[in-house]
DNA sequence: ATATTTTTTTAGATTAATCTAAAATTTATT
DNA sequence: AATAAATTTTAGATTAATCTAAAAAAATAT
């Protein structure tokens, strides 16, 4: 029906989308896709012949209903695998990606819902994204706010509890932006004030009061 | 390396090899790869220059050591695959040879090594079949008589112990032929002589001195 | 031993997925 | 608003795996 590389797309077109909110464009395809622009063109319009997409030439592409659910069975498996790489198999978290990329490719309804259930019907992968379950519903993602954050922890901003302006030109002064990576350096005691580092940035401090309006998702390690 | 495809064509040849001992023709080939002869001699012209069979134009193809080595792999992954199926995810033994066809192609030696450590290095798969080791060594067989086989159960016939051609002519007399299916219906108590039946051919008397050089191999239920 | 049949190979097309180079469209800049 | 720059699409090729139809070789039967 859908063919290994029609899968690809629609995965990367879906995580594309799920990112911006809006239609995506075939640059930002073929860079994930790791083909040109072209090509891209090219499999769009097939995606669209086949009502996976909906596609205007030059006005990027969206996944349709179908699209979605299809592009949400790829993810649902390729995630339900680095589960079992990681917890059957002894795979370190880092190192299942790569296998899961074909895994998640085998056509067998039957076989994922059997490594579901043998697996314990897990709710996050590995990396704590969540899993799909079989209808394409994601469960409820469980963020904590950067406060509970333990020293040494390593996690990536993904969403704030205040909204106000100033709060947020704050953020994007002080360099925090949606999706980068922190890591808890120093808390100190008296005021609970934390100290950070952003990649190869300088050192950060955050009040408390910041940080309990800074949503994070913790990255195992 | 190997492709999908050229990796079945090599499963294919090895089998047909073994049952034969000698050169595989191009329309055997074809039959069981479910294309026709001229795809077998495209891809028996590209399998030679790969240096993965050797090949003589009309003469019938054999694998090289090569070829060999990467039909076991793959031959190994696969009958991996299915004691996974059967023994940790519950499929009868019967459902799992297509998913199995998906996965035995599924590339990381890290991952046989480890999934064949997860299921305690098994020697058979589920249909009662040599697993190769890591080096493509098959372990021994372990062929039962057919005296030895309890009511019930359902076994191939795999061979002969006695090669005289009475013995042989009187098997051929009654049907009992290389490869089929036998299911031991009754034993008689006084003289251990059997009652068994053959797919759909009526029942059959055999005498315990027969079966006794009989070998069998038993079918998991 | 010749003719017929069967098997196998070659020649020429087809489909899926990709590419490069050129044309078309949209976005950004003066 | 006109032009320049960037993005996207089309046109025309390429590669892997397949096909049909015709030619060549081998096996079989008279």
């Amino acid at each position: 029906m859908t063919s290994f590389t029609e899968e690809n797309y629609l995965k990367i077109i879906y995580k594309l989308s799920a990112e911006t909110g809006s239609e995506v464009s075939t640059n930002a395809v073929a860079e994930l896709t790791l083909t040109k622009a072209a090509s891209v063109s090219d499999m769009l319009r097939k995606l669209s012949e086949k009502q996976l997409v909906n596609y205007q030439k030059y006005q990027g592409v969206r996944l349709t209903e179908l699209g979605e659910a299809v592009a949400l069975k790829v993810i649902r498996k390729h995630r339900l695998w680095e589960v079992f790489l990681v917890e059957k198999l002894g795979f370190n978290w880092d190192e299942v990606h790569e296998i899961a990329e074909q895994l998640e490719h085998i056509d067998s309804e039957e076989l994922v819902e059997r490594l579901d259930e043998f697996l314990g019907f897990p709710k996050f992968d590995p990396h704590g994204d969540p899993i799909p379950d079989t209808f394409g519903v994601m469960p409820e993602l469980r963020y904590q706010n950067l406060s509970e954050i333990a020293v040494g922890q390593h996690v990536v901003m993904v969403g704030v509890s205040e909204h106000s302006p100033t709060f947020l030109q704050y953020l994007a002064k002080i360099g925090l932006t949606l999706g980068c990576h922190i890591v808890v350096k120093e808390l100190n005691e008296f005021d609970k004030s934390l100290c950070v580092s952003l990649g190869e940035a300088p050192s950060l401090f955050i009040s408390h009061e910041v940080a309990k309006n800074l949503l994070v998702k913790s990255i195992k390690n």
